[in-house]
DNA sequence: GTCTATATCGCGATAGAC
DNA sequence: GTCTATCGCGATATAGAC
């Protein structure tokens, strides 16, 4: 048994989760959290940079993962096929965690300073896909719309699979939500 | 002169302002900002929810124009030139302050935190929107979908016109922003 | 208005890993 | 030995309680 577990992060993202949990965001305190993953203070925000943080552990490589997405797929499609069918290939995994996804959504949507958090790793996804659009040679003022448009569909779709009581993949939640996005504006 | 200038508020937003472009957001301190515009701290925290807050006194009223002018146009236009119109119409009055919305862009560039709260606002002006859609008979999917679209045109077209030299209005961005949301979507 | 908790972070020391 | 993760102490500012 070495001295530091190896996953002194994830231990304190499981203490935050079970605390946030119990108590509410607000009054759990970063000490209590440190305590029973069984480190410091201090080195809880050596592995996070604030007490929102602890939440968005997964979410940090998911940019790259649908930049990595997009950058494979055939040069030959158009702009909006090649989003589309890039966050159905960087979304397949998700699948899997469903359980803890809704639990962590559930978590952010009790307090305000978690929604912002949210909402900037969703801008951080945005801008990863229209630099991702960018190579493509669309404008950046039409990249960064439909980085958007992707985005917004993402999050729908994220929503509606979370909501969703049959076993629906969230591949197929984001086909439903574009054609619906695609429909409102006529 | 009566004990308190009336625009604590106000003056606590200028003082801010010019401490963050003199030394950056972070380094500033409520105390300094309070001390520049006369008051306590306290008084700082009685008139904002936190330090972030003093840079979004003017976005405060923003969602509820926009909801307010979304309710006074007719019946029997569809979603697409609902939002498109209302929006034009929320957006008039902003014509005349465009140095110091450029001013507080370039601030709330230079912090992760102001760009989160930023996005908070961004949120609830799109939550506004779906709730003004929701209530032309457009399903709460449909709803956020558009209303989504609608903040990505608003935000993109009010970086085109701070980034604009000519005098174009920011009616006339949105507009064409509008235009090039449509053509991306292809 | 005053008082206080607690988030946040800098610094030096220490303990294993390689 | 060098590197990295952790610890312990301390300082400051935010934010909320009374």
């Amino acid at each position: 048994m070495s001295r530091w577990a190896p996953d002194a992060a994830l231990r304190l993202e499981s203490a935050a989760v079970e605390l946030f949990e119990e108590q509410g965001y607000g009054p759990t305190t970063v000490p209590q959290i440190a305590a029973r993953a069984g480190l410091t203070t201090r080195t809880f925000f050596r592995h996070f940079a604030d007490k929102r943080d602890v939440l968005f552990l997964r979410d940090r490589e998911f940019p790259d993962v649908v930049g990595a997405a997009l950058a494979g797929l055939p040069d030959a499609l158009g702009p909006g096929e090649l989003v589309e069918r890039g966050l159905a290939v960087a979304v397949a995994p998700l699948d899997h965690w469903r359980d803890s996804i809704g639990r962590r959504r559930a978590l952010i949507q009790t307090d305000d300073r978690l929604k912002e958090r949210e909402l900037l790793k969703s801008a951080r996804l945005s801008e990863a896909v229209a630099s991702a659009l960018g190579t493509r040679g669309l404008t950046p003022l039409d990249a960064r719309l439909l980085a958007a448009t992707a985005v917004a569909v993402f999050d729908a779709a994220l929503d509606e699979w979370l909501d969703s009581a049959d076993g629906t993949a969230l591949a197929d939640h984001l086909t439903t939500v574009w054609e619906r996005m695609r429909a409102v504006r006529g």
